[in-house]
DNA sequence: ATCAATAATGCAAGCGCTTACATTGATGCT
DNA sequence: AGCATCAATGTAAGCGCTTGCATTATTGAT
């Protein structure tokens, strides 16, 4: 029996490299600590053996593994891609790594989903929105897990945020739609049980409402999961009842492209015969027909500040600074003034 | 100086519930060999606690953490998406967990996430395509870490593959684009370089001209990453030169998107004046206008055999089986004969 | 009751790394 | 030349868990 050829340890490469195992060490992690001469020795002893260092050995003994976790509601659309990829292009920029996981919007999910980023060792969290548990949160603060909320701002919540107003922004929509003369106003919402931004963009418009006159219990409203069908189905009901909206406020744009394309199943114009808006700003909205108006989020920017924001939490152990960004309406041609 | 507290190990759980940690380990990992009472009052320690076990220490001490990797060319379109989510639904079924990370399309950033991704504990990794350094299946054997292929399906390479045939589905398609009169032909592709399928995708069109008595060396051939813009821009140079195509089939649908606002940019019509084909069928393909006529790929079935063939290959140790799965041209109104 | 067989639990040795502290060697002063 | 300093390296103690083996408790058959 010959031994068995496994992977390569420190040990083996302080061997072969004729030092200790704190040099080998020291030369992977900080090699300015170690003598030029050594360390060539050290490095071509670890490219002899195609060393790669054990991640688990090196997050228990370091406590620490530049690992940033991030729990986002859902990768099956493109709502949070955007956002997502400028934060990791910034915390990879910085030396950490990301890893995600989807929670398919459910709270029970997301809780499981964040106990296994921190038992994996990350050293800093990206959340989605502010409404959990506050179980949640008492947990991270017992693991001293930094966690930087993101896509909402409400700085006056537990955990910093770095987003925008939810309800500010569909509000300045909804007096756009209003001004344009839209009276009979309906809303296909995400679930707001949980999404604290779901249910601010709903206030938002009676918000709008309310400053114009219109009273925002003639709101029609029907919240339903973010999936193109679902905004196509609800869009049907809508226009079934006996008073059909003459605008459509969509909670986002994968619901407003659902929207969209019911309309022109069913014969109906936009938006000539009924106005639709998204809200995010993805890709989709420009490729419908028509291409929807829809209120611009700025994701690169949200998560690029996201990222530094948590990063400077983890390496200062400060608690986190809220910033609010500004959100932009974004005019096409799926919004008119009513026929 | 009162002790801090800190999160609680399994020492901690075992003091509270007056066994060895031997048997708290037994509880959280095979409940069944510890006896109804004592499990019970570990478990309520447990709870009391708030207990986590720390991931890196279990890694590290059973060798193993029903982790699977999966590097994926990019997240930004939904090009992977479904496959990936029938992927991660069906490993978490059998008590695995999924680490995603993203390589750009670029292969030294495929190759550190794949050292990454190991060096975590991974106990097996799904791949894309066969296109790689044989220095990675080197180092993959090495560390004794289980792959399997995904989107592609070349049963002769080195690591086992669930997918389909690249070159033979885009045969048939191009055999059923210059079956309606098609002669003048071009193609917008992906990156071939370190991209089989992409490659492969060529060749299927070639192999069509060839067969159909068209001369393969006619086909207009562009490369460009996946972006809507350079579709659109790749686009735009097909059609500005001397002899335009007739029909344009794109490497995917993302591609093919941007070819088909372009095209409505132009002034041209689809396929009135030029007929546009994508690859993947994924959502997008549908909500164009017009909708691209496009090959559909079982992306959660290709997803749900890979998890299983994979984790049959960490699990009995076994070297892992090859499945060819079968594709089939969606019509929609893209592509028509030519004008 | 008694004893073998078996079930339940405890003991303790690692897993592969980092790092505080100890040691050694080199350098520059006087 | 002698000594304080500091740079380079080594020593070894964990980090929190799993698991092979040893020990003790329980069971059933005689």
């Amino acid at each position: 029996m010959s031994k068995l050829r496994s992977a390569p340890t420190l040990d083996d490469v302080a061997k072969r490299a004729g030092v200790s195992t704190a040099t080998v060490s020291r030369c992977l992690n900080d090699p300015q600590r170690v003598i030029a001469a050594t360390r060539e020795r050290v490095m071509s002893a670890v490219d002899a053996l195609g060393y790669t260092p054990n991640f688990a050995a090196r997050v228990m003994a370091a406590k620490r593994s530049f690992t940033i976790g991030a729990i986002i509601p859902t990768m099956e659309n493109a709502i949070f891609a955007r956002g997502l990829q400028a934060f990791q292009e910034e915390i990879h920029l910085r030396g950490y790594t990301l890893l995600v996981s989807s929670s398919a919007y459910k709270p029970e999910v997301e809780e499981e989903q964040i106990r296994t980023l921190v038992a994996r060792g990350a050293d800093g969290l990206l959340l989605i929105g502010h409404d959990r548990d506050d179980r949640i949160y008492d947990y991270l603060d017992r693991q001293k897990v930094p966690a930087m909320v993101a896509w909402s701002f409400i700085p006056e919540k537990r955990m910093p945020s770095i987003g925008f107003d939810n309800r500010q922004a569909m509000k300045a929509l909804a007096e756009e739609v209003i001004g344009l003369g839209h009276k009979r106003l309906a809303t296909i919402s995400g679930i707001t049980q949980g999404n604290d931004r779901a249910r601010l963009r709903i206030e938002g418009i009676r918000d709008a409402m309310r400053s114009n006159g219109l009273s925002p219990d003639t709101l029609m409203t029907i919240e339903t999961p973010y999936e193109i069908e679902n905004g196509a189905e609800a869009f049907r009901q809508l226009m079934a009842s006996d008073h059909p909206p003459s605008a459509v406020l969509c909670g986002n744009d994968v619901l407003a492209v659902g929207a969209v394309r019911q309309a022109e199943l069913m014969g109906l114009r936009v938006p000539g015969d009924v106005s639709i808006t998204g809200f995010d700003d993805i890709e989709l909205a420009r490729i419908v027909h028509p291409a929807l108006t829809t209120l611009h989020v700025p994701h690169r920017e949200m998560g690029r500040k996201a990222a530094a924001g948590l990063i400077e939490m983890i390496e200062s152990n400060a608690s986190g600074q809220s910033i609010q960004l500004e959100t932009s309406i974004v005019t096409r041609t799926s919004l008119a003034a009513p026929g």
